[in-house]
DNA sequence: AACCGGATCAACCGCCCGGTA
DNA sequence: TTACCGGGCGGTTGATCCGGT
């Protein structure tokens, strides 16, 4: 479909914005609000194309912008969040309230994508790219692969989620109009509506905080092991399966065993077997009924009013969609006491590397003092990707108190 | 001092999607 | 249903900075 030139062919000045031209944008969203930004050049006095104003405004303008160096706690939480979304720079955003897409896209193209190389893990897949030392137990693989599915699953749930909250505006449009301020159950997108020179990302709980939160009943539901090996090993692994069901206008309906809900709109079976590394079971079939199926979530979109829960044979989370979950208290024990070591340090090491390329264990140095081809290699390596898998849970985990996003 | 190459980051580009007439 | 518009997103570019030679 044809599309009207943005801003070429009309005379509109490109390139880097002058002091000038800020305070004119600046000036005018403070008063009026953007507004239409296409018709906000024209207004403002600015030789520019709206789309120019806006991406001056929410890159660099905004007044909620947090600028200069990422802090070691702001890295850990977008290479995590990267494993789980992708490159989906603005969702990793909404968890860094005062940081932007693209400055957390520099960033990682910049910085930790080269860390991350460096530390021998590749910056795509996160999974360590000598896979063939990992592979020799296949658990890695195994772990690499669940974490894939749940990646894809959180993919899915954000969509759904989106979809939820737009519909969610239309039915309670008005009801919301008295609550302006404090709804917190708002998308980046949805956001952007507000006239007011305002920050376009929302302030409050992001919906993908929660979200997460199931993985993290995920975790504790025996699928993976928490560092500590607390909980989550022996019980859950060896329970028979749990099942997570959404339900459009039912309860939540959590079964366990062979699952035999009457309405099972989306179902996951992890039915686990013993594991004695405690990664991920191994010898069973980890099996995610439905969920290829279901990835789109279909039935969840009229959600609105409904419940979605996860339950494991130990935990259950609940969110309900008025914006809060609900956890039981067994779920937060089991996380508070997560080891923050592995991914952590291998950051750190990393990042001290990366200032100073010392030979200590510098170049291939991470690899090799954390996965040297000779000496104990595999076994350290795959200490290293289960520590780091293990962190990306642990963000999870430890989210409300320990993370700037929660 | 000049040059060079890598690093950084603001800004642009093109595509996509939802809303709407 | 379709075409168009506005806006958002992710990928890429290019100017600038900076350290090494």
């Amino acid at each position: 479909m044809g599309r009207s030139p943005c801003c070429d062919k009309v005379g509109l000045k490109k390139g880097p914005w002058t002091p000038e031209e800020d305070q004119k944008l600046l000036a005018y969203i403070e008063e009026h609000g953007h507004g239409s930004w296409r018709a906000l050049p024209a207004k403002a006095g600015l030789q520019r194309c709206g789309k120019s104003c806006r991406l001056r405004w929410t890159n660099y303008l905004r007044p909620d912008i947090k600028r200069g160096k990422f802090s070691l706690q702001e890295e850990q939480t977008i290479i995590q969040l990267h494993a789980l979304l992708g490159n989906r720079w603005s969702a990793i955003a909404t968890h860094l309230p005062k940081r932007t897409d693209n400055e957390i896209k520099n960033y990682w193209n910049t910085h930790l994508k080269k860390r991350l190389a460096k530390m021998g893990i590749d910056p795509v897949t996160h999974k360590p790219k000598n896979d063939a030392l990992l592979s020799i137990d296949g658990q890695s693989n195994k772990s690499a692969a669940n974490l894939s599915h749940m990646a894809q699953w959180e993919s899915a749930r954000l969509e759904a989620e989106a979809r939820l909250v737009r519909e969610s505006k239309l039915r309670s449009h008005s009801l919301q109009q008295h609550q302006l301020g404090n709804s917190g159950f708002s998308s980046s997108s949805s956001a952007s509506t507000s006239s007011a020179p305002v920050a376009n990302k929302p302030e409050g709980p992001p919906i993908s905080s929660r979200s997460l939160d199931v993985l993290k009943a995920w975790n504790n539901g025996g699928w993976l092991k928490s560092t500590d090996g607390h909980n989550v090993g022996g019980g859950d692994l060896e329970s028979p399966s749990s099942s997570l069901t959404f339900s459009e206008n039912a309860p939540p309906i959590i079964t366990s065993g062979l699952g035999e809900s009457t309405m099972p709109m989306i179902e996951f079976v992890g039915s686990s077997g013993s594991s004695e590394t405690g990664i991920v079971k191994e010898e069973g079939e980890q099996e995610w009924k439905g969920y290829e199926s279901s990835v789109h979530l279909p039935e969840y979109k009229d959600g609105i009013d409904n419940t979605m829960s996860f339950a494991s044979s130990l935990h259950e989370l609940t969110m309900s969609l008025d914006g809060t979950w609900i956890t039981s208290d067994s779920l937060r024990t089991s996380t508070d006491a997560i080891a923050e070591e592995g991914f952590t340090n291998l950051l750190l090491n990393a990042n001290s590397d990366d200032r100073s390329l010392s030979e200590e264990g510098g170049g291939e140095s991470n690899n090799n003092s954390h996965g040297n081809g000779s000496g104990g290699s595999g076994s350290d390596l795959y200490e290293d990707n289960k520590n780091y898998w293990n962190s990306i849970l642990n963000l999870v985990n430890s989210s409300p108190s320990d993370s700037p996003m929660f």
